[in-house]
DNA sequence: TTTGATGCAAATCATTTGCATGGGT
DNA sequence: ACCCATGCAAATGATTTGCATCAAA
């Protein structure tokens, strides 16, 4: 059986606030965000709840330097962060991507997922 | 002019410590392998002397959750993550491995490097 | 001698957690 | 009613930093 979730009205300020975000905020970024509607929530509750959107497969975790951005966007895709500003983009691959955990099939080993993340500058910042 | 790096037996000793490590180590595993050689040293001088290591370009910082991990391989390979044991393996992917970046070329962004990571069960785990 | 490097401890940053209470089901 | 979710604050883990002293150049 399944773990039910309960629909809070917190849970889903939260994810109205992400679902169609594409500048990849932090916890902290959605916090600020959602503290507008809901000025009591605490930054504990839009963590725990981001945690169970991304085990939910809801939202993807992006991890820059040492902190965790959330995309909503969960189909194959991958990241171009900007190492001047840190501003994250999305970038499709549509051909290749897909086939890219197949190089690697070694015996014993089983690749679920990859993540491919570009560095440089992006185009505001190389003005 | 550039910036003179000191040598000190601290930064020595360090270096010695991951120059032949294929194990991927954190900050925290390299000051205990450094601590047996410098009992005194602090893991402030640790982490002082990898940063300058990895600006140098004689490391590569690989993030794993929050947790860095460094790499004296710097030449093009990648990772493979095990998401039971979390054990960094390296990855070789010769052919291709270069062009990607290529992938990438609009107008304005400049891709100066990438990461790919895999993600699975590793052999070990696996049993 | 000059000034970057060190050791120590306290500070910081992002994230997690314990606990009493509140609210979905 | 049951028991998961919340708010708050304190705890955690990794990394950074201020400062007096030390040692490479």
């Amino acid at each position: 059986m399944e773990k039910a979730r309960r629909n809070t009205r917190q849970l889903e300020v939260i994810l109205d606030a992400i679902r169609n975000e594409t500048s990849h905020p932090t916890a902290d970024q959605i916090y600020e965000k959602v503290r507008e509607i809901i000025p009591t929530i605490s930054l504990g509750t839009v963590y725990r709840n981001l945690q169970k959107l991304v085990a939910d497969g809801e939202l993807q975790v992006l991890t820059v330097g040492r902190t965790q951005h959330f995309d909503p966007l969960v189909r194959n895709h991958h990241h171009f962060i900007c190492q001047k500003c840190k501003t994250v983009y999305d970038v499709f691959l549509d051909s290749k991507a897909g086939s890219l955990p197949s190089f690697f099939t070694e015996d014993g080993f089983t690749v679920t997922s990859h993540q491919l993340a570009l560095y440089g500058t992006c185009k505001n910042c190389s003005a």
